[in-house]
DNA sequence: AGGGTGACCCGCT
DNA sequence: CAGCGGGCCACCC
């Protein structure tokens, strides 16, 4: 494992249940504020189920993609956890980014 | 070692 | 306001 990925789990494990963050947030997190496309590869890539990886949506509230069962199956889960969805977009988005 | 790809983002038209 | 194009980084063949 690389310590670019290992950054990237690292943050994306803190997000409480109930939050979500940006890929572009988490690049810039890592002070990689370049990287979010690199974000979302390792995310994809490397599937650990202790991270909430369901929690991590795009910048534009769409929840982006997912391996396990599709967009519609993170969007379920991100509603399982009080996070609104509405046609594949996180509603009141700006209120459910998690921020440090 | 080189080139293509992707769960993206920003700026311009 | 909506649509299109270019750019960025790390991973895989």
């Amino acid at each position: 494992m690389n310590i670019f990925m290992e950054k990237v789990y690292l943050v994306v494990r803190k997000i409480p249940k109930g939050k979500v963050a940006t890929y572009k947030s988490i690049a810039v997190l890592i002070d990689s504020p370049k990287s979010s496309r690199a974000v979302a590869l390792a995310l994809s890539k490397n599937f650990d189920p202790k991270i909430p990886c369901h929690r991590v949506v795009r910048s534009d509230g769409f929840v982006g993609g997912y391996n396990r069962g599709g967009p519609s199956q993170k969007a379920k889960l991100l509603r399982a956890e009080g996070v609104g969805t509405r046609n594949g977009k996180v509603s009141q988005l700006l209120k459910k980014i998690y921020q440090t």
